[in-house]
DNA sequence: TCGAAGTTGTTGACGTGTCATCATAACTCA
DNA sequence: TGAGTTATGATGACACGTCAACAACTTCGA
């Protein structure tokens, strides 16, 4: 994926984007790539498991009584409900979670956490903010967090995705 | 996938990372995949091509006699030799590039474009550039685009990747 | 209360990315 | 020159994401 495109050539003949702004553009897709790639590799690493699962038991974790419907599950992490059910059926393979059968609604379900997924997740939550700390949060400048945080939402804005942040 | 926590509760308890920092990269990572999500679906809808179709291409219509070989692809690009390969297995089978013997070395080939690939690059090319700047350059300031250059160039070099724009 | 409409969740097909492995060809150097 | 090493590239198995279709259940209005 990437936008990448692979050379340093004059895109200006046909684009208008003079280089600084081309490099600028090629590393900020670029640092996302591998930020997540390094992060999904030490999760793997340490707690032997992937960004989705790790999104998934947390949202699990801090759920009251620590199990979601499906459809609340996705909406706590943002995902698709097929885009979820595929992770879930993966996650029960892998013995990380559980379906339990939802007395109030015969349509739907429980999802939580197993014993497995507990102790996976508790082990990842040592290491992965530290490690965010480390490659990301710990090299910026103030006046740098500012300006991410502002250009960010804004984007976000444009995109009419909801920002953490709200709109500058 | 994305470090997504689905929750803006109180990390800080378990990682030292405070509400606003969270924010940044929740929104930091997050405003790349809208991004990537709606530029390729804008690529999709105009040109009939992927981001990967698009940068597998334009690799090889930057390429002296417009023709590569896949290990030269894949530095070009950044990818790796089994994710190149399976991705012009694909594109070759859709008909955007063909694979031609190699005289000087029995194990490789050459890629080169069709013409329906070439013409589809052609189509994207007009209008990709176009979208990245209305989508992201047009929207910073000109002081944040210096501290995201600096910043992400320093991350990328603290990951051990290189930088278009050279270490801070 | 009954039928249409909406909700919940699963499934299959397909494109995509990674890893391990393999076959083949090229290189190196004793 | 020939055996071991390295490079090129393809492949199969599997994880992941999206889309479209579907089944099952609930809700709501006449």
């Amino acid at each position: 994926m990437s936008t990448n495109f692979g050379y340093a050539g004059n895109m200006s003949e046909v684009s208008e984007i003079d280089e600084a702004e081309w490099a600028l553009w090629v590393d900020f897709v670029r640092v996302q790539q591998e930020l997540a790639r390094e992060l999904d590799r030490r999760l793997q690493r340490d707690a032997g498991i992937s960004q989705g699962d790790y999104g998934v038991m947390l949202a699990l974790f801090e759920a009251p009584d620590r199990r979601l419907r499906p459809s609340a599950l996705g909406d706590a992490i943002g995902w698709e409900k097929s885009r979820l059910s595929h992770q879930l059926t993966r996650m029960v393979a892998r013995g990380l979670v559980e379906r339990e059968e939802c007395d109030t609604d015969g349509r739907g379900s429980w999802v939580v956490l197993t014993r497995d997924g507990r102790r996976a997740l508790l082990r990842a939550m040592r290491d992965h903010a530290r490690d965010i700390r480390s490659l990301f949060l710990d090299l910026l400048e103030p006046d740098e967090k500012r300006a991410i945080a502002d250009a960010t939402s804004r984007v976000l804005d444009r995109l009419g995705a909801p920002s953490r942040l709200g709109a500058a």
